[in-house]
DNA sequence: CGTCAGGTTGACGTCTATCAACTACGGTGG
DNA sequence: CCACCGTAGTTGATAGACGTCAACCTGACG
């Protein structure tokens, strides 16, 4: 029921929320008047500090939600997917990033709108409470990993979580639309920790790999065993 | 103004909110009369998964907020200081366990009539999200530590955020109301690697360490460095 | 066909975990 | 009063997991 990132003993998605299930209604008939806002691969929606005018949707396509300090190391907080809503956070200013991972198209509302039907209609207030406390959840699950679990906990996790996408749970074939690059600042790992991950993991029979962008899962028992920590 | 657990950069108490500045004005009044419940050191609030009754309002000591693994791993999400507000999160249960780590005094109050409120209390219900919000800001910077900082980086991030709770931003002394096994637990590193930098950052003259819940913070300019990657 | 971004693999280095010994402190009880 | 014990913290030696550096491969695209 909720939005974890890396809860694979759980059955949520990797952030935010499925629409169907958790958009608050309130924000329907917003969302459908909403302009279509198309954005290329590594296109930015906002970035950490940018005034924060509005509330986008994803519809195609996925972003990664990323801080970045100083001397350009990264961590991506989160990926948002097709119904999931960005940018909820109660303050002035966006305090992360916005990147499309591949070409993208979102719809965007205008937050001085929703904050203003939202003073007088409780229903919607406390949607946007529900919605943003599923990302704190899902934070939290990041945090367990990227603080307590081994790279290849953390991938296992990581493919679990991604499995659990896109509507169909604990589907055979997962797309990952986002590179190694942005799984590595995911789970605090490198690009080359990860593919060695994958490689691993692909030793053992837990997974199949076609092409680099689509993970079969073989074994998702064994993957549920690694990143609960089963075996080291 | 927001309340982030590990952004120097930033001036954010670590967790949750201070209550004089960001409360819901609406749960001033519940609160005055909710009884206050007193906990001994380790001793829990809740626990992960039981059913989520009340929220509760931290009034003296100090509460650590966690996950655990099957294994034992610990990964402590935050630490709730007396202000601050626990169990916001919006679903059936708690996600993680509450406990106390010394003799710690709290007020609780139902969730069922809080929520009952907001459903025709706009205000309340906008200070729930807005209160959450903090909440996440706060796990987004610590995800940024344990996922990209170094031993080094992510004490000095602790204390900075720590000498900025309690009201006075960057106080020279900064009392520590946890163990060394909850400071390496919240950056995810072990208790020897905790004791070993804060000896590094002694032998530098960064910090003062008279006892080791008591920290005396010699060069914050240092640490504001160190915590964003000056040097390594 | 050349170029470039993304991905994989290997050799090596290092940061932090692990294992272990030791100290300090506080409470308890003889 | 002091011996004893448990908890917390520090420090040292060692090992291992992951990062770094580098070469190479692949596929997309002009």
């Amino acid at each position: 029921m909720l939005t974890n990132a890396l809860s694979p003993a759980q059955s949520m998605p990797a952030r935010g929320f499925r629409a169907e299930e958790f958009e608050p209604h309130g924000l329907d008939e917003h969302w459908s008047g909403a302009p279509v806002r198309r954005l290329e691969a590594k296109e930015h929606i906002f970035t950490e500090g940018d005034q924060r005018t509005h509330i986008y949707r994803v519809e195609k396509g996925a972003i990664s939600l990323y801080k970045i300090m100083p001397d350009g190391r990264r961590q991506i907080l989160g990926f948002a997917y097709p119904g999931d809503l960005i940018g909820l956070g109660a303050c002035e200013e966006y305090k992360f990033n916005a990147q499309a991972t591949k070409l993208t198209e979102l719809k965007g509302l205008r937050w001085a709108a929703i904050q203003n039907s939202a003073r007088h209609d409780p229903e919607l207030a406390l949607k946007l409470y529900e919605a943003i406390s599923l990302e704190l959840a899902a934070a939290h699950d990041l945090l367990l990993s990227t603080g307590q679990r081994s790279a290849l906990e953390r991938v296992a996790a990581f493919l679990l979580a991604m499995s659990r996408r896109g509507g169909g749970r604990d589907r055979v074939v997962v797309n990952l639309p986002m590179t190694r690059a942005d799984i590595g600042d995911f789970l605090g790992l490198t690009i080359e920790t990860v593919s060695r991950t994958f490689t691993k993991l692909r030793q053992l029979g837990i997974i199949g790999l076609a092409q680099s962008a689509s993970v079969h899962v073989l074994d998702i028992g064994a993957l549920q065993e690694l990143a609960e920590g089963g075996r080291a």
